[in-house]
DNA sequence: GCTCGTATGATTGTCAACAATCCGCGGCGC
DNA sequence: GCGCCGCGGATTGTTGACAATCATACGAGC
């Protein structure tokens, strides 16, 4: 018999909830860059008290995503041109391992989900926001397909931050065409199972994500 | 004037204290992996209020070291062989990634500091732990000299995990002498500047690793 | 006019008590 | 004998209030 979607009752604690819808506020934009997150304000409005909060806050801490200044607050993190750097080159040095292992074990498994992503980014592509979701989409799968839940997590981070980053340039978003035609050549190099080519694509995406989010020299985050 | 060393004042939390305390006993073995940490108990050994200890247990279990079962409590996790190979999988993908930055950035600086972490496994090989200690530290400078903060954190939770499985085995050490050897192969390939050799050594490194610690065919820590 | 000291306001850090939930064991009915 | 039900113990989850700390604004002194 199929237990399909049976098993996972478990439910989540209220932090771990609190820290998922913060974790999708920040990466909204719904909390600039530098916003205090003051607690009795944010507990109130959640409809939960400040310890499950205070925990949840935590955990994004752990993440990276809020700053915490002892006795004066929690800060949402913003990021400096050598963070966005930064944050593509973690990306690219996961999602190649993600690639690699992927390649190794279940690549045509692989290949149909992420034939799947990419289709959802080709219907989205009128969207700047659901093209941005298609595309965090597509690379929580392809690290997923890995099989690797570290990556995963790592890689879960990092998107959120790359959101972060997205988030500043909303205004003026990147060419649908550019970001679809890499995403193919990113599947494409999936399908035949040629790492060289998928770290070369790999490393020109990020490069080229980086190279959209800094053009702008000096504007949106770009601090010290 | 040199104001060096003296601007970070900051005062950290009582709940990243704590964390760092947790994580050390934890990565020492002294919570031996399945073992349940009670809160009261552990709030009092530790003379903080249930507080702070909970926001250091969440800090944790974003990390992956604990697990949390709802109204059951937070257990260490306990690593079977997929996780071993996973640490050491994920590792290899990031140190490999640093060492590309680092080769990249300054090298030279680099190789002193990773040679005097060399020389310290080197004064270390009697010890077990001292060396593991040591390797450890090795690895964290190895990181740390890409200066990039993501990988940097991430690698550390690496380390961690690590520092879990090694316990398990801490009865029959690994010989020095080879892990040394590797080492030196490590170092060497980072002051050559040779990404290819660096990534085949290091790949080569955490595959011993690996087997070194499933040797035992299923004994220690193989559950599921 | 500038600087130092002080008062104030807000925020976080911490604590102890309450309520909800779950496991294990004994007894009952079948 | 076997399975179901209810109870006791323990643990976590949650709450509200208290205390400590820091930034800011104001006024006195030089």
């Amino acid at each position: 018999m199929d237990l399909t979607g049976l098993e996972p009752v478990e439910r989540r604690s209220t932090a771990a909830i609190v820290a998922d819808r913060l974790r999708e506020a920040i990466m909204r934009g719904t909390f600039p860059p530098g916003t205090q997150l003051g607690e009795v304000e944010l507990a109130t409005r959640l409809g939960v008290s400040r310890g499950p909060l205070r925990e949840a806050m935590q955990w994004l801490v752990a993440e990276g995503l809020l700053r915490s200044v002892r006795n004066r607050g929690l800060f949402v993190r913003d990021l400096d041109a050598a963070d966005v750097r930064d944050v593509y080159a973690a990306r690219a040095a996961v999602e190649r391992a993600a690639g690699l292992l992927l390649i190794a074990g279940d690549r045509a498994a692989a290949v149909v989900r992420l034939s799947a992503s990419l289709a959802a980014m080709e219907a989205a592509a009128g969207d700047p926001v659901a093209l941005a979701d298609a595309d965090h989409a597509f690379h929580h799968e392809l690290v997923a397909a890995s099989g690797s839940p570290r990556l995963q997590r790592m890689a879960d981070t990092l998107l959120v931050e790359t959101r972060m980053c997205l988030a500043a340039l909303q205004d003026n978003p990147p060419p649908a065409e550019d970001l679809l035609a890499e995403h193919r050549a990113l599947l494409d190099a999936v399908r035949t199972g040629d790492v060289a080519r998928l770290t070369t694509v790999l490393e020109a995406h990020m490069a080229d994500a980086v190279d959209r989010i800094l053009a702008p020299a000096g504007e949106s985050a770009v601090s010290a």
